[in-house]
DNA sequence: AAAATAATTTGAACCGGTTCAATTTTCCTG
DNA sequence: CAGGAAAATTGAACCGGTTCAAATTATTTT
């Protein structure tokens, strides 16, 4: 049915080897045969079968990206940028997701190392069971590149500075006048939830205040959960002068649930978020995440691991986090 | 460095075959044998290459997604639906954006099927150009299933009824009394787009009614192309007194430049966008389209095919667009 | 024009699996 | 316990490429 190598060499004349040798551009072919296989290849639409290719030369030219979820605009601009340096390259990559799942996040490594990835990113989940899976890949010398760094793995990662991003906001909101603080965090797998909210918890106690149990939250990841969140606050009796989200995500359900009960932000409630997602319409105080540039590191990185050998050193690179100030925090006098 | 079937073999002293034939759960063999090779392949922890495997077999368990852009809400959930199925399958899939460029879609494709997938998924550019590249699967005999038809060919595909929405919403603004319209159109590869118009010049015009020139917009596609199209209005003498999007982010881009001026949807300009996006606050009158379950069901159909041979007669499944009515429109009275 | 050298081309082995006809082993039966 | 049938195992070919030493052909050199 498709053609291949052996049908080219029988059609020519001429030795699979040598198809092969003109085709991956080798020299010492002489220009009258380099024609003729150019030509008949051309001709016929012959396409190498690159499965055939990876078993002999050992590189698939395809990667695997292993997230939590790609609807998640965080993720899907982390992906687009992957996708476009994988492209550059030549490369395809498998996307998986681990649907917040540990095991599946297992299984999907699993699966794409019997697929013979020439390399992966993983955006692990945190959690308190066991990092076993990728501390087998660095054993097993397969090039990888976290999203994240996971503690005692000395792999190569990217991040973000959200201890630092968290420290802005809580300063932010401080100077601002507010003493009452809420925050709303991601589930507990999410290690940039985590940071935030320990730097939160940092400078509030450097303040001499405390993040109070019945304002944080736990557990937030998509919009219903935000609007969740909204609601209980709404039927507190006593409510915090500001809210820190996980992400925008969250924070824009926090804001459909105020004003779905006719309240205002930030008049009943100052709000902050993360991530500065494009889809925002709302004036939300946020701090941006460089999503894309991250995606596009990720992959970089991934390559020089690739291309550079086992013994490559590896790469941290941490991206900064910055405030973006609009008007979702009142500023409030005592 | 990584086992090999051979490597097992001659760990176990029995032959490749025999590894491969219990590996696969083949009958035929002692229960003894049967319990060695299980053993020895768990002890060392033996993962197939199903790189090797897909040579022989002709199955490479994993299939191509060929979508525009999964920065957009639109298509990262269809992708979610998708690798859901496929998980379900224990297939994987490789993610590729066409990135609204034609040539770079041809070449995606071609790069799937060199790498040898069982079946592709593929949400084409509509152009006036040529749809070679997808006549080319199907004289092929590639498994594939397309999102929206493709004029002249017999394929599976899976599409919305983009016209029938485009009428609900224009029936509906004139209900509601509108006799001056606009339209903010998508970019001219999207069909969607295309229906949606189609369906809103055709209602209008059944009403005595046209599209005017100046009020209708053309390659929007992101929320920033949205805000545009706002400001643009907004600049304008004489207004319609309501616009139909192409999609929600677009709609939410309106969106964004009114509340930035100052004026407000509905009173200043009734809207209307197309997907009842899930991080929509703004409470948008809109149009929900099941793209979760057609991402589903674009994997089941062509999975359908996959399995069921060539002969497999082509699927086309038609979903249908529903009005979701908010406040975004006003009732105007003449 | 023969010998030496350089330029091309080729054939066989290999990558790691699957497949299946052929062979070997085991089990029954008379 | 020989002989035949059934069960279990094996070996070789194959999938479609790459690689590289060896063979062939062309070009110089003397």
């Amino acid at each position: 049915m498709k053609l291949t190598i052996n049908d080219l060499a029988k059609m020519t004349g001429l030795a699979k080897s040598t198809i092969s040798g003109v085709l991956n551009n080798k020299d010492g072919f002489s220009e009258k045969t380099r024609q003729k296989v150019l030509e008949a290849a051309e001709q016929y639409g012959y396409v190498p079968n690159e499965i055939a290719r990876g078993l002999s030369t050992k590189y698939t030219k395809t990667i695997g990206l292993v997230i939590k979820d790609i609807t998640n605009p965080f993720y899907s601009k982390l992906t687009k940028g992957v996708q476009e340096v994988a492209g550059e390259y030549g490369y395809t990559v498998f996307l998986c997701s681990s649907f917040e799942d540990h095991r599946t996040e297992k299984e999907q490594i699993q699966a794409m190392l019997s697929r013979r990835v020439d390399g992966l990113i993983v955006a692990p989940l945190l959690e308190e069971v066991t990092f076993d899976h990728l501390f087998d890949l660095k054993a097993k010398s397969v090039p990888f590149v976290l999203l994240g760094s996971v503690p005692g793995l000395d792999s190569s990662y990217v991040e973000f500075d959200d201890y630092d991003g968290g420290r802005q906001v809580t300063e932010h909101l401080l100077e601002r006048g507010h003493r009452s603080i809420g925050f709303a965090a991601g589930l507990p797998t999410s290690r940039a939830s985590r940071e935030r909210l320990r730097a939160c918890r940092d400078v509030l106690s450097a303040h001499g205040l405390a993040l109070r149990a019945e304002f944080t939250f736990e557990g937030a990841q998509e919009l219903a959960d935000g609007v969740e969140v909204g609601r209980k606050l709404i039927a507190m009796k006593e409510r915090p002068s500001a809210l820190i989200c996980f992400d925008d995500v969250v924070a824009l359900g926090v804001v459909k649930a105020f004003q779905s009960e006719g309240l205002r932000i930030p008049e009943d409630l100052s709000l902050i978020g993360f991530d500065d997602i494009d889809l925002m319409i709302f004036p939300l105080t946020t701090v941006s995440i460089p999503t894309y540039e991250a995606g596009k590191a990720l992959a970089r990185t991934l390559f020089g691991q690739i291309f550079g050998g086992p013994d490559t050193p590896a790469q941290r690179i941490v991206f900064d986090e910055k405030l973006v100030v609009r008007q979702s925090v009142l500023t409030v006098t005592n």
